[in-house]
Formats: structure tokens, sequence, C-alpha cells
DNA sequence: GAAATAATATAGCCAATGCTATTTTTCAAT
DNA sequence: ATTGAAAAATAGCATTGGCTATATTATTTC
């Protein structure tokens, strides 16, 4: 490779596609630079809706991080947009927080749906689903929909033909 | 929360458990960790699978990163033992190196596999199992594998059905 | 209203992952 | 042997996401 170029007729090379691997990967970063804004937007969300308020101490022990972790986080969420901060009241959702955190959650509850659907304990679901939800893209996830919307019904058809 | 903790009974809480939601997240931020070494590791024993040989412009053209980018990670990698370096010829796996290619190797397959099979497009599943199969834990390894080994004898047997 | 406690903020550190610009080294060709 | 090109190394910078230790600031409680 390099500079040792391989002269003329190409070579059959086994590797996928150069420029189809970079988008991969430079998808895949990408994603990761949005992971901890929606786990933090999503926590918030359920902290909120569960008990009425979200306080930085409260998210840093669901995290498992220390709480100037989590005010560092909150700033950006505040210039990025998705939270304000009420002085010794707690976080709360914008509007368009509102709205990345309801595309999160369902998100996250599709893909620990499917995995339980297809076999995967509980527990590991869960582990698995929290990383795995900020790689799965709306593509994937109307297969994992699918998917699951099947097998419910396929539970419904073996339901009716066992009761008649 | 926090200060205003509730007094005595149990509030309901529709939360998930605390200690379980850390555990997930810890795994999280752990796989979080090792991906980029996995990528690489990855990538390097397919570049000298296929060409014979691993040099940082290759690595750094198909990741899409600048080459210094990808010195430094190399060093890291050299560090913890994946890899040599031998000046100017490039990049050479070590035993654990070669292993752990192997078991990315295996794991990214099952998943972009997997993501084709329950009918997601090749080139959208190339790109999310980039990012999803560093999440994937072995239980779910076993799960998609149970699904794509199922999905394969169905297709047998009606291939089979349909030739009799 | 003062004191104690809880929540938050800030300072200062570190490691990881990216970049550009530049230098050094090696290899290949003449 | 010299030289030109390719590869690698290095310097210097930025951002992200962690940490501990220590202030500040609100809220409760007495
Ligand atoms: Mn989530
Ligand atoms: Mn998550
Ligand atoms: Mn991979
Ligand atoms: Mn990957």
């Amino acid at each position: 490779m390099s500079q040792h170029e391989n002269v003329g007729h190409d070579v059959e090379t086994g590797l996928i596609d150069a420029d189809a691997q970079v988008e991969s990967f430079r998808q895949t970063r990408n994603n990761r630079r949005t992971e901890l804004v929606e786990d933090y937007v999503e926590l918030i969300a359920d902290l909120l809706e569960d008990g009425g308020e979200a306080r930085q101490v409260d998210i840093a022990q669901r995290l498992g991080v220390a709480q100037p972790t989590v005010a560092k986080m909150l700033k950006r969420l505040i210039s990025e947009g998705y939270i304000q901060q009420r002085r010794y009241r707690g976080i709360f959702l914008t509007d368009p927080g509102r709205q990345l955190a309801e595309l999160c959650r369902e998100r996250h509850q599709i893909v620990e749906s499917f995995l339980c659907s297809i076999g995967v304990s509980p527990e590991t679901a869960r582990i698995d689903a929290e990383g795995m939800e900020h790689h799965a893209s709306p593509e994937t996830l109307e297969a994992f929909k699918r998917f699951l919307a099947s097998t419910t019904s396929s539970r419904i058809v073996a339901q009716a033909r066992s009761v008649s």
C-alpha cells in the first residue's frame, strides 16, 4: 500500500470499500459526541417525571459520577439549549430538551425491548441497550419495531389458537 | 429527592433501580474506553491479511483521521501490548493483538449479519454495526447467533420444501 | 436570625482523542 | 552517492469527560 502502491491492474482486495468504511467510522465518532448529551437529557426527563425535580446530586448518583462532572456537563446542556437551571431548584428541560428526551426515551425503549424479545435477559438487555441505543439509526429502529410487532402478533395468534 | 427526601414510607418510584442504572452507565463508559483500541486492532488485522502490511497512512486513510492521530493511538496500542512497530515497515500484531482482533472481527461480523437478517440494508447495517458492536455483550451475541441460525435453518427448510 | 446542612460552583488536575504545521527519517530512483 | 518522495515523528493546541478538594450559596432547623 501507500508508497509501495500496486502498479496498474486492480488487486483483489478482500477489504471493504475504503470510502464506505470511512463513512462508518465517521458516523460512529459522530454518534459518540452526542451519547452523553442524550443520556443526560433522557435521565433528567425521567427524574422530572418521577419526582418533579432533577438536581445535580440526583443526576450524579444515577450516573455514578461525581457532582462536579455533572455540573460541567450541565453547562454544556445549557449552552446547547436543552435545559434551564433554576438556582437550587434543579434542572428543567427546554422545548428542544423535551423533544430530544422523548426521542431518546423511545429509542432506548425500542432497543431494550428488542433485545429482550430475542431472548436476552432483562439485566443484560438493560446494560447493552444503554450503549447500543446511541448507534441505532432510524432504519435499524424501524427493523426492531417491525420485529417486535411481528413477535407480538405471532404470540397473539398463538394465544388465539390455544384459546379456540 | 436528595435533601427533600421523602420521610419513611417508600414512594412509588416509576424509575428503575438506581444501582442497576449506575451499573449500566458504568459498563457503557467502560466499553467506550476500549472502542478505539478494538477498531484499530481489527482494522490492522484486516490490512495485514489483505496486503501484508499496515502502515500509519493506510490506517489513517481508512479511519478518516489524520496521521498524527494514528501515531498517538499506536503508541497506546504498543504500550498495551497489542502491536509491534517495525520502523518504516508498518505495524504487526502481537499474540494478544491477534487474539483481540479475532474476537472483534467475529463480534463485528455477527452484529452486522444480524442487522441484515432482520431487514436492515447492508449500508446501514455496516454503519450501525461499527458503533453497536462495542456494546454487545457475549449474551447478546449468543442471542444474535441463535437468531441467525434459526433464520438460516428456516430458509433451508423453506428451500428444501420448495425443492421437493 | 444563627447555625447546620445540603446543593452548587469553582479551581486545578489528568487522560483520551482529535487537529495542523513542521521536522526527521527512510526508501527508491537516478 | 545524491536526491526526491513517502512515511513517521514531534510540537503545540483544543475539546471532552473524568476526578478531588475546596469554596459559596440556599435552605432548614433550632
Ligand atoms: Mn438511554
Ligand atoms: Mn445510553
Ligand atoms: Mn469493528
Ligand atoms: Mn467499531
